[in-house]
DNA sequence: CCGAATCGTAATAATCGAAGTTACATGAAA
DNA sequence: TTTCATGTAACTTCGATTATTACGATTCGG
């Protein structure tokens, strides 16, 4: 199947919109991020459902960010996407009656509990403000190289 | 995306292999794990390849395991199926222009890269043999509940 | 030798979910 | 009232696995 990048997405308009003063409209992020305002409203209307974003019509809308950047983490966004499945491996068969196959599932089950498990501890250790700092760096070197 | 389940298969057409003298024909398997020969043939090719079974053409023929159980690991199957990818979520762009993305990109790799890690690490220490080991365990509840 | 059993493999279809597109309705501002 | 922008449904496209069909190649038994 195809990745969701999802959270990829969201991450880079959050961190485009907190870079911004005033909204940015759906066709502002769809252009920046290569794809379709449609897609950008479907996405976005999550974290709007969420109350971590605001939405407003007409002239002069768009989108800005309600939420402190310093609160909100990726494991929060994941959750507000819907916790999407994480991998892309898995089990035959869910509910097999077969105990040779109730032991393969038990095991890899265990692997990737725990996996996805630091997966998400990972996650929620990670804040937008942190990923902004992260990118200030960045932007500073970029602009040392430049000079 | 749709996920793939061939770690899962063969470890259960491994552990079916390993309970029976002679080898298994890929109809068995396949009626056994409600799906189709070619599949199994194209999934246990890989392992055959491999060197960890062998295939005998003709009548009388099938498959057989030719590895020592307590030496092949889930991780050695992960990359005997060729490493797929292990991941349901991914980056948007893989090689952003915009520093943005790239600091995005950054920390979801890190993070997933440190899952993968403990996953492969966990695969590497389950051998077949285990699995075998947990599967005579179950059987044997089993049989307790029966009697 | 012949014929059934069995694997080997290419080619094609079915499937499933994310992403993209089109179309139109709704609401806000100039 | 015209224009800008979101809201959303419906449909298509895309990407990856899995399933199916078809036929060739090999081995065993009689
Ligand atoms: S060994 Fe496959 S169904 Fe039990
Ligand atoms: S912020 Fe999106 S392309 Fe740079």
């Amino acid at each position: 199947m195809k990745k969701d990048s999802r959270l990829s997405s969201v991450l880079h308009a959050l961190l485009h919109m907190a870079e911004r003063e005033g909204p940015v409209t759906s066709e502002e992020l769809a252009v920046c991020m290569h794809t379709n305002p449609v897609v950008v409203r479907r996405t976005m209307g999550l974290l709007r459902d969420a109350g971590l974003v605001v939405s407003a019509r007409g002239s002069g809308g768009g989108w800005q960010i309600m939420a402190d950047l310093e609160q909100v983490t990726l494991r929060q966004l994941h959750e507000t996407l819907g916790e999407p499945a994480i991998f892309a491996i898995g089990n035959r068969n869910e509910t097999p009656q077969c105990l040779v196959e109730q032991s393969v599932n038990a095991a890899l089950d265990d692997a990737f509990a725990e996996a996805e498990a630091l997966l998400l501890e990972r996650f929620s250790r990670i804040t937008l403000a942190e990923l902004a700092a992260e990118f200030q760096r960045r932007h500073a070197a970029y602009r040392q190289g430049q000079a």
